[in-house]
DNA sequence: TAGCGTGTTTCAAACGTTTGCATTTGTTTG
DNA sequence: CAAACAAATGCAAACGTTTGAAACACGCTA
């Protein structure tokens, strides 16, 4: 017996006097090993509660069954969601999950690339922060022939498949359902511009607009950088206060909606009848605030599912395929805070 | 140049003709070496992006630097938070982190822990799921001579550590608040009973009722083993249609009170005037919902950072030290839901 | 010239596993 | 009885890194 640490191969060859290659074909039921050396080696691996050294593994194979995850940040339910997805999906094919979150930080971001690649994870998943614009880290994966996969923020101009929702979809559609909903004068509390998921909302926005002959206006057009209900609120207590006839607000993610909701409250202006309003990413809490949020969900754990699928496929052939990019539909939840026919 | 792949300490070697050794040494600035070796051999690993294969190294020193995490599941506002807390300490000290979720299944766990040990990582952090009460899987995990520490969810008659919140003074403050603001006839949705974090909350509930000279109803202790909004709400539905004089809810988390909102809501009870609703865990939502949510607050940041830190130093520290239950203090945080004062 | 010291470098083993090839055993056949 | 064969097992190298010990080249002294 061992004084300490999991049993080895070797352990169990001393023990039973035959070498490391015999166990180890024993345990892998090779032919050529007699019957009774194999109920031997078998049973003392049992006895020993013997695992394999995935370690010593992926040395020798060159490849760990690991694939790593680079995220903003775990807390976010969205976030935590795509991290299920890609659990699952993963431990489907036998490969854990190594996650490091960036914080939205791209010096962050590239400490965490550098782990995973020392690590030698078989692939990367990665979601960049918002901070990031220089790709040089992430090149540099590429460059060393791992694969690599974006999601959720597409990322252009690199060899890599990306898996992401239809942003301008479902800012269109949000938009446009708020113009059915009889809204005239419509605020969109934009992400970050330096995301191309921001961008493409404020497309979706603006078109949709165009498409139903209503104006574009600029000033209609908040950026809100940090996503969090304080700068949305106080955001929208500025265009409240100028007096612009506004009702109705798209928002470009849940919080900053909530933030709305309270300016608006504060304001005594009623929502949805006096101003409907709409967020985006449909978050656990949307459905729990009062009135309910209306919001555009995204499949979060689809997004995870797929992204580790398109890995795992890149990792299991050889030859580099051409990258693509997956597309996945939002959808538009109604709930009271946009409702205004049945209000 | 390679054709694919990192480079290694040997392709180094062998483009300077020289051995892997002195590459090694000159990598870690060690005495001995010629300044002129020195210079060529830094060089060139700068330009060739060279990063220490982790794996060799953990082969060689016989430890990973990376610690495991066994969690219900990564997608509960909570759980996210605590491995938030992990990921930053381990992060600060050099170590990666590896998350399995266990879904709250039993087999589950076991697959977790097997990954993890064939993984061999210096140590797991692990909140047991609700189903698990055969513990042999972890004891293997203490008898291989890995570090254990439990979090959020205590395990006793275990050679390990815990970090936990003091559940008992949670629900008890939470009850006693609930009795200040005149409560008479309060009742327990409680979480499940083979927890012993479930347990403590109906010993604080039932503490608190006895040290106010209150009656303990058996009747007002309602398990809600899944802690659902739909089944905390069917549950009081039931309570609130017995005709039972409740004005007073003690859930066990913040979907459960939601739940109990909801029943009061059907029902036309107003809160707090006429039922004071307190949920446990103060998830982010809660303050959000309508009227705000009173909740007993959980450091979930700073549970995952002391368990991670408790895990570091037995990691670091060759002789195993008796384990220690460390008890990090809950908050009553007071918001609409509960308070008539000023209502 | 042998001996010594110093500064620089290489050798070889180890970590745990797999696997092509070689070797050992035992049995059968010509 | 020797040769041929099959069955079972062992050897050794490889994956990338570190590190104690050994080796080398040099100049200096006795």
């Amino acid at each position: 017996m061992k004084k300490s640490g999991q049993v080895t191969i070797k352990d169990i060859a001393k023990e039973l006097n035959i070498s490391c290659s015999t166990v180890s074909r024993a345990l892998k039921d090779f032919p050529g090993i007699s019957p009774a050396t194999k109920k031997a080696v078998i049973e003392l691996a049992d006895k020993y509660n013997y695992r394999p050294n995935a370690i010593a593994l992926s040395l020798r194979n060159q490849k760990t069954n690991i694939i790593g995850v680079v995220i903003p940040e775990t807390v976010h339910f969205f976030f935590s969601t795509v991290i299920s997805g890609i659990e699952d999906a993963a431990m489907k094919e036998g490969y854990n999950v190594m996650i490091c979150q960036s914080n939205e930080n791209y010096d962050r971001e590239g400490d965490c690339i550098d782990a995973l690649m020392s690590a030698r994870v078989d692939g990367v998943l990665v979601c960049i922060s918002r901070e990031t614009s220089d790709l040089a880290h992430l090149q540099k994966v590429v460059n060393d022939g791992t694969p690599m996969v974006f999601f959720d923020r597409l990322v252009e101009g690199m060899n890599a498949s990306s898996v992401i929702v239809d942003d301008y979809q479902g800012a269109y559609d949000a938009v446009e359902h708020l113009i059915h909903q009889n809204c005239k004068n419509i605020v969109h509390l934009s992400g970050p511009e330096n995301l191309i998921i921001g961008r493409k909302r404020i497309e979706g926005y603006s078109s949709a607009l165009e498409d139903n002959n209503m104006p574009i206006r600029p000033e209609y057009i908040v950026e809100c950088r940090n996503g969090t209900q304080e700068e949305a609120e106080a955001a929208m207590d500025k265009l409240i206060a100028s007096g612009m006839p506004i009702d109705g607000v798209f928002a470009s993610n849940d919080m900053a909606a909530i933030g709305a909701l309270m300016a608006a409250r504060k304001a005594g202006i009623k929502v949805p009848e006096d101003m409907a309003i709409i967020g985006y990413s449909d978050w656990q809490f949307s459905r729990m605030v009062e009135p309910a949020l209306s919001s555009v969900s995204q499949p979060g754990y689809e997004i995870g599912k797929e992204a580790a699928n398109l890995m795992l496929q890149e990792i299991n052939q050889k030859e580099k395929q051409k990258s693509q990019i997956k597309i996945l539909d939002t959808e538009v939840i109604v709930r009271a805070s946009s409702n205004r026919n049945s209000a």
